[in-house]
DNA sequence: GTCTATATCGAGATAGAC
DNA sequence: GTCTATCTCGATATAGAC
């Protein structure tokens, strides 16, 4: 239930971000969602088309926020080593799980194009802002020449995505530190 | 519908198998697995006290065949990082995940004790299969002597949980192929 | 063992009053 | 803009006939 001094549907986007979130897709009703936000069906149905669409608008808001923090990290200070080691080590809900992330395994979500489209671009937005750090730091020498931008940048990606998984698993975020300190092991400069 | 010489309990769990796979725990109706395994209501009921303990059936299953074709593996000819890189390129669905990791981001599964113990068992395993393999190779010298098998194991097995995410927001198995080439690019012996 | 009622509740959406 | 019916259908389970 979200306070005073919030739109009724700022509050429907707001509750369906947590609940996308904690529950994915398939798992989130309009009605757990029109309880959270204290509004009632009618002000859902005006303000948005119905579930997909109030989901879509829920996707897009996550998705600037998530490519915000990773974009001051890894487009911030430092070498690009240390720039790929912070945005591996940065603060994290592990045990929630990524946000965009955990959509991808939502049945309803990647067979709709206009809800997997937003998740799309978001992951690979973070690729791309990754390849460019590892090419940085091939050219000025602090990681080995042969090394693939964007070929590690997948590796980095998927290894934090399935740290959560890890993590979720065991129920500690423990295995997530774990994948990472391996990751960072194996690109830690000579 | 699952053929002649199945018997109806063997045909639940199969339906359930594919469902869980598919749709997940939360996505996954019991109407749906009678649909599919062409059974009735009652059959279900009798054979098992209800979703939950079909679904535990089911899993359990799978974590079976999961175990025994990565053990096949990792435990096959080869040296270390062979057998590491026939892991890692082994045929997969990629587009369909991995019928356990994807359990993970079901909250369902999370949050029932029961549920979430073989996903967990069954990931610790691969785990600890990768590890003895990766110290393996250190203590033959093919790995560095500072990796910690622990610590790479977990590395690995994420980038593959993690390829999955990256495969299915893309709709195309590429990416999961472009994280894996990258962490062998780590891996590979000088 | 398997089937067909039947029951209760929630999902998702529409209609129309205020 | 927001609310409360109302609708149709599916989820999950039980009961009891065959």
């Amino acid at each position: 239930m979200y306070s005073v001094g919030m739109s009724t549907s700022e509050r429907l986007i707001e509750s369906t971000r947590d609940l996308l979130w904690e529950r994915g897709y398939v798992g989130t009703s309009p009605k757990a969602i029109l309880e959270r936000a204290g509004a009632g069906q009618g002000s859902m149905y005006h303000h948005f088309k119905g579930k997909q669409d109030l989901a879509l608008a829920a996707i897009r808001r996550t998705a600037e926020e998530l490519l915000a923090t990773t974009g001051a990290l890894l487009d911030g200070p430092g070498t690009p080593y240390e720039r790929i080691r912070a945005y591996l080590l940065r603060e994290r809900d592990v045990l929630r799980g990524c946000p965009i992330g955990r959509l991808t395994m939502d049945p309803d979500i990647v067979a709709d194009e206009a809800l997997r489209a937003p998740v799309d671009e978001t992951l690979g937005r973070v690729r791309a802002q990754l390849a460019r750090v590892v090419e940085e730091g091939v050219e000025q020498g602090q990681f080995p020449p042969g090394l693939d931008g964007e070929e590690i940048a997948a590796t980095i990606l998927a290894t934090v995505q399935g740290g959560y998984v890890l993590a979720r698993a065991s129920g500690s975020p423990a295995a997530f530190d774990t994948g990472v300190r391996g990751l960072l092991s194996l690109l830690s400069p000579r």
